[in-house]
DNA sequence: TCTGGGGTCCTAGGACCC
DNA sequence: TCTGGGGTCCTAGGACCC
């Protein structure tokens, strides 16, 4: 009988900024997301003040002065470091686990001799990751992913299960029934809609409806999550990560860009940070779009296109990543607009160098790769950004904010905790 | 004034083939 | 008057996730 966990880390960003800042223990804190703009992680005391999921700084900005909730930017250095570090304690319980996301673990309990009380080995897990590492979690177990991360769920609404929800079939229906159909994975805005339209509000009426009508109104996505609610297997565990099939780099601007060199600038570094990527998963692109878009939310005159470009020969090599990104960008730039957004998205990922060849075109940039890897050591060596290609602009009035960062403290040298004893 | 970023998967529809 | 059928490949766009 098959037997998942998902192990979830409770509010990580938060979680993670707490321990190097014990003041933070007890009190409302909230992480932004990049730019400063939208609050993507909440301790339990920031959402007990009715702070939503992702609601933008400035609506809540009078709240989080009369409570005085602690505001950090976001610390990706940081909670990767941090992530890492519970996958390793977690890998000690099961050889078979799958890192779904940053804060998320998927566990394969099947066969493993001392899972024959579930619940009493999600208490270890739980119990282990926050002495080893300080992090706070819950764990969801069930014989496939979906009920996995639908226990994960109930444990963490539920205070009385301290933690750890084992779903057994004997009694599933019950708390499936408690459940609203929006909590289950899979099921987005949208496909809540189309399953209330037709009388489906909770998880058993999802793992009810007829997989074929499921189907018609889901697509073969929504027939699976009805299956896998059924018990029934549809998604294993990847032990492996797969292989990238895109990588993007994609930012708001710190302010409106209506300038058009400071948007080539702008375009200009994602598309070498986009070839940093590629390089460091030793990957090619065949296939390079850039976009462009205005504030959607203000009333500003909208404008959005995007431009697709095929590269002669897959290549890693920001140079010619920058050439054509730019190339892409004087097809769809227009004079006179606030520009809020731009970005560079790479496809057609394929192992560095393995890629189709070109009759015509075979090696454009000669020594690009030893040039490459020169300017990749540097940045490792001396911190990402001390070399760049001067189209990436030097004064960059439109990078992002960054206003409540907390140090690297374990990713920098020159951020490392200081203490006085 | 101020609203994230980076992914995956699926489908419809057009282009093209014989 | 009356103009096929079946297949593949590609891409854009929509849906979802954290």
């Amino acid at each position: 009988m098959p037997l998942f966990a998902l192990v979830d880390c409770n509010n990580f960003y938060v979680s993670c900024e707490r321990l190097f800042d014990p003041r933070l223990e007890g009190r409302p804190v909230i992480v932004l997301s990049n730019n400063d703009g939208c609050a993507v992680s909440r301790s339990a005391e920031a959402k007990a003040l009715g702070i939503k999921m992702g609601v933008p700084l400035f609506k809540i900005k009078d709240l989080v002065n009369a409570k005085q909730v602690i505001v950090r930017s976001s610390n990706y250095a940081l909670y990767g470091d941090i992530s890492a570090r519970v996958d390793s304690v977690l890998s000690q319980f099961s050889p078979r686990i799958e890192n779904y996301s940053i804060d998320e673990s998927f566990l394969d309990l099947s066969d493993l001799p001392c899972a024959s009380d579930p619940a009493a080995l999600g208490a270890a897990m739980r119990a282990t990751v926050l002495q080893w590492t300080g992090i706070p979690t819950c764990v969801g177990i069930g014989p496939t992913k979906t009920l996995a991360k639908l226990a994960n769920h109930i444990a963490k609404v539920n205070p009385v299960m301290k933690g750890v929800c084992h779903l057994k079939p004997d009694g599933l229906d019950a708390m499936l029934a408690a459940v609203n159909v929006k909590e289950v994975w899979g099921i987005g805005g949208s496909y809540l809609a189309r399953l209330n339209a037709i009388g489906v509000q909770t998880a058993l009426d999802l793992k009810r409806l007829d997989p074929v009508r499921a189907r018609d109104l889901l697509t073969v996505v929504g027939q699976r999550t009805v299956q896998e609610l059924n018990g029934i297997a549809c998604s294993d565990l990847e032990l492996l990560p797969k292989p990238k099939q895109a990588t993007a780099v994609t930012r708001s601007f710190g302010k409106p860009v209506t300038d058009r060199q400071a948007m080539e600038e702008a375009v200009s570094f994602y598309a070498a940070r986009a070839g940093e990527k590629l390089r460091a998963a030793q990957q090619d692109c065949g296939y390079l779009s850039v976009f462009i878009r205005t504030n959607v939310f203000n009333k500003d005159p909208k404008y959005s296109a995007s431009r697709s470009i095929r590269l002669p020969v897959p290549s890693n090599d920001s140079r010619m990543l920058v050439h054509y990104a730019l190339h892409g960008l004087a097809s769809v730039w227009r004079e006179g607009y606030r520009y809020a957004k731009a970005g560079v998205i790479l496809n057609e990922l394929v192992p560095a160098g393995t890629g189709q060849g070109n009759l015509f075109q075979s090696a454009p940039l000669g020594k690009s790769s030893a040039m490459m890897q020169v300017m990749d050591q540097l940045n490792k060596r001396m911190g990402r950004g001390t070399v760049y290609q001067a189209a990436s602009g030097i004064k960059r009035d439109w990078a992002l904010r960054a206003d409540y960062r907390s140090p690297r403290y374990t990713s920098r040298w020159t951020d490392l905790p200081k203490v006085k004893c």
